[in-house]
DNA sequence: TTTTTATAGAAAACAATTATCGAGTAATTT
DNA sequence: AAATTACTCGATAATTGTTTTCTATAAAAA
């Protein structure tokens, strides 16, 4: 893994430093799907001196070299998932929590999709929103 | 259809106001997906006084008594849609326009969801982006 | 090691959106 | 119809997520 980001970024031209390191290993270590700031806040203990801006133009070049993929939930801000397989997301209007969705068969859909519209498909982002099982529980008490 | 927002926002304690209608008309007789600047700019030559902050806040009201939806294509600004059924939209990354996708079953695919996932769901946004028609031709040229 | 080049991060800039507020206007009451 | 009330408009300011600028510094190349 490290061999990978560290290879990628210095053929793309990158230099390999320990903040995007940083980021891309916390990133690549949770599921949390954490936007710019949560990502910012969890690296800035043991990195004092990290910026925002370095989180996001880490970001941008993660983008860039295919390593990490930009959630837009519905939200206010961005979200980032360092697993590349398109896979739907569910993000609960209670507690805020994205998750991830596999399981369900995309490729027919979108190949419906590309028939009915003549549009050549590039990609796709499928977002549901709704309440997950633990604030369901919660609510019923 | 003028009969649906008056009454529509009369009964919800809004005032009926030439603006309200001249946004809620233009936006229902186009299908271009327009932002709260498109909006602005083609109202602006028939309501000189009309702002940017009335499109906003009235897209606010439109969408609390459920005259528009919201759509969030994976660009910086918002977008309305006064057609409320839930549809997908795919956006052409070449042109920017966003179209709304018709006759794909989506039901399905939610029950599938829902099942797997354990939430229940409350509604859904799919955002497809390719290449429309027109761009392949012209591409191809 | 030296030189070159890209980067980190503070601060400023930006753009979309939201809030504030006084004057104006629609709806309601008299 | 007039007066009252409450909501709304729209200019302006504020806010928020994100991007850019600038310069000392760290990483890569020589």
């Amino acid at each position: 893994m490290e061999v990978c980001i560290t290879s990628l970024l210095r053929d793309k031209g990158f230099k390999v430093t320990p903040q995007r390191l940083a980021i891309y290993n916390m990133l690549s270590s949770t599921r949390s799907h954490p936007n710019a700031e949560m990502i910012f806040n969890e690296l800035q203990a043991m990195y004092p001196t990290m910026s925002l801006a370095t989180v996001y133009k880490t970001m941008e070049i993660l983008k860039e070299i295919g390593l990490v993929q930009v959630l837009n939930a519905g939200e206010d801000s961005f979200r980032y998932d360092a697993v590349m397989t398109n896979h739907p997301h569910v993000r609960c209007t209670e507690c805020g929590k994205v998750e991830d969705v596999y399981d369900v068969n995309i490729d027919a859909f979108v190949n419906e999709v590309s028939q009915g519209t003549k549009y050549q498909i590039m990609g796709q982002q499928f977002y549901f929103h709704g309440i997950c099982p633990n604030c369901q529980r919660k609510n019923s008490n």
